[in-house]
DNA sequence: ACCCCGATCGTA
DNA sequence: ACGATCGGGGTT
């Protein structure tokens, strides 16, 4: 990678998952030689919270979110799509934050403004579950500072009360 | 084996 | 507003 260059890993991840989610907007994931911007996520954050995948207890699907921070836990959503989501906090307490939006210089923002669509532009599938992030998708601080906005989830029909969803609303000061 | 549902997206 | 499309998870 090039100098100058910090990558996130699990002590950046092992964190509260809202301060994850609003940290991560600007920065940097590299995956299949293209480098995007994150620029909208959500936190999904415990059993108690009733949108979290962990909401109905530990299942074959959802085990990686009750394991340490810094690993990559991707699913496949409507037998089409698939989303990508960094999981975050102490072991044992399943939450993770879904990346959303992502802008990669050059591309189209419809292909990548989705989480569904910025995976399968990157080709991120289930077989990037469970994987280290820091040696898969190399997700960087570039010091680049962003401000954002909070706004309820999208696309869920419970837990739409938390204002969990973070989008960058200008690009640097 | 069966049924329901979904952290989406494209089209209408 | 709606259908595509299929794996996960719970139930029979």
């Amino acid at each position: 990678m090039q100098q100058g260059i910090h990558l996130l890993g699990s002590d950046f991840f092992e964190q509260k998952t809202l301060k994850v989610a609003r940290n991560l907007l600007g920065k940097q994931l590299s995956f299949n030689g293209m480098k995007a911007i994150i620029t909208e996520v959500e936190a999904y954050i415990g059993e108690e919270d009733p949108a979290c995948h962990a909401a109905k207890g530990k299942t074959k699907r959802n085990l990686i979110m009750f394991g340490p921070a810094g690993y990559s836990y991707v699913y496949m959503i409507y037998g089409m799509y698939h989303c990508l989501n960094f999981v975050t906090e102490k072991e044992g307490f399943p939450a993770a934050v879904l990346i959303r939006s992502v802008v990669i210089k050059g591309v189209q923002s419809s292909l990548l403004n989705g989480p569904g669509k910025l995976c399968r532009y990157l080709g991120i599938t289930r077989q990037h579950n469970a994987m280290d992030i820091i040696s898969t998708f190399f997700v960087a601080d570039l010091g680049q500072k962003v401000s954002c906005i909070k706004t309820p989830r999208i696309g869920i029909k419970v837990g739409t009360d938390k204002l969990w969803r973070f989008v960058i609303s200008s690009p640097e000061n």
